[in-house]
DNA sequence: CGCTGTTTTGAAGGATTTCAATCGATGTGG
DNA sequence: CCACATCGATTGAAATCCTTCAAAACAGCG
């Protein structure tokens, strides 16, 4: 297996193993190998032991718990550059919830044991980890808050807003998000129904606020998506 | 400073520090004073910088957050043994979230940098740190899924079985609850108001499935309750 | 015993869901 | 290249759960 040096640089660059001695990356890639899922495709379930940990290179997963009610819940969506399983995999715990592909998924994958190994002979990882994780569970509690507080027109606003941050691509005031969402996905998202996003959502492209095609999301005017956020 | 046997003790059975070698705790111990918190006093405000951590000897912390429109949601109950904002002490961030007294409360408290040294110094430490932040993340995962996919009803049974089951004390069919929950606390906990809470409360209580009287919850019937999560 | 804060209860209103049906777009096979 | 099938999006109307507002009952506690 050949790793080209851009593979190398993206893992020193992610937040799991900056700040690791190059040589202990190069050992992690060596156990490395990359896959690649078609959209759709099921990275792994809710309930298996985690064994496998990931670094997302292109595309987007959708990390959700199904409810027996049949109704979805996402609780994070993953993006280029982010680590998928880090918080069942150093924890030695079962994944909680599936990990689903939203697009055409290249990634690297490897064994969780050595990793593990890793954690207590290179105490940086597991520092990392704790960053790692500490910041999913900030944005979750976020979520969380939203969710008990504010309405769903208030809740869309506040998701767009911050998956345009996460791009941190402010291209001349129209923001592009990379992720696909469809209607049911944002519904997913923030806790609602499939209907109400869509009545809110077409509203807003009546009003340019957004632009919508083919799940791709453009937002034209951010501002206003702030000032329902703060509303009230 | 004295240090009771009965401290270390609590310390190396504490999630933090299991495993550690009694020496570290003894010097973990040696920064720490004893501090105690009368009821519905502060340990810390959101947004604060984190330098000081927490181990619960005795009483209860609600750890909230403040929403604008003055709703407060609970984002953890804190009982003895569990230690308050390890992760945003050891992550180097804000502490996310308000802490209060429930009860009167009585705290191991030491400040976070000379931690923030051992952590590299005893990957252990590292790794039951990891496994702590993470604990709290499933446990947050599982309460959004119920926010965003159950009723109310099934919301505070849930709630109310999660504490109980946390108290592990199976006390001859009735599980009284130690922690003090107000109409107002388990509606912030569960994000409802106040007045639909009470109705379903006094419902059960009519019921027998449980009894409250002055903010000490008994469960007489966990077996309705769990029927009431599991519903349709 | 009065005071303050919590709990209960009622009635009205509102936000979201649910159900049902239509529309549109995308992609496929004839 | 069109017709059809499929999947997602939209829209309407009714139902529901929950909140909101208001007021009374009921503690504990000085």
């Amino acid at each position: 297996m050949v790793f080209p040096s851009t593979t190398l640089a993206q893992l020193g660059r992610s937040a799991l193993f900056a700040g690791m001695p190059p040589a202990e990356i190069a050992a992690i890639v060596a156990h490395s190998r990359e896959l690649t899922f078609d959209q759709g495709a099921c990275l792994f379930l809710e309930g298996e032991p985690a064994t496998t940990i990931y670094l997302l290179l292109e595309g987007h997963v959708r990390l959700a718990r199904l409810a027996p009610t049949g109704k979805q819940v996402i609780m994070h969506l993953f993006g280029p550059g982010e680590e998928l399983a880090v918080i069942a995999a150093l924890s030695k715990i079962p994944y909680p919830a599936d990990a689903e592909a939203a697009t055409t998924v290249r990634a690297l994958a490897w064994p969780s044991a050595p990793m593990l190994d890793l954690l207590y002979s290179h105490p940086r990882l597991a520092v990392n980890a704790l960053r790692v994780v500490t910041a999913r569970y900030v944005t979750l509690q976020s979520r969380h808050q939203n969710l008990a507080t504010r309405s769903v027109e208030q809740r869309i606003a506040a998701e767009l807003l911050r998956l345009a941050q996460e791009e941190g691509s402010p291209n001349g005031r129209s923001l592009p998000l990379s992720a696909p969402l469809a209607r049911q996905d944002i519904a997913d998202l923030i806790g609602a129904t499939l209907y109400t996003v869509s009545r809110i959502c077409s509203a807003w492209e009546q009003a340019g606020i957004i632009q919508t095609h083919n799940r791709q999301i453009v937002i034209h005017d951010p501002a206003a998506l702030r000032a329902i956020v703060d509303e009230l």
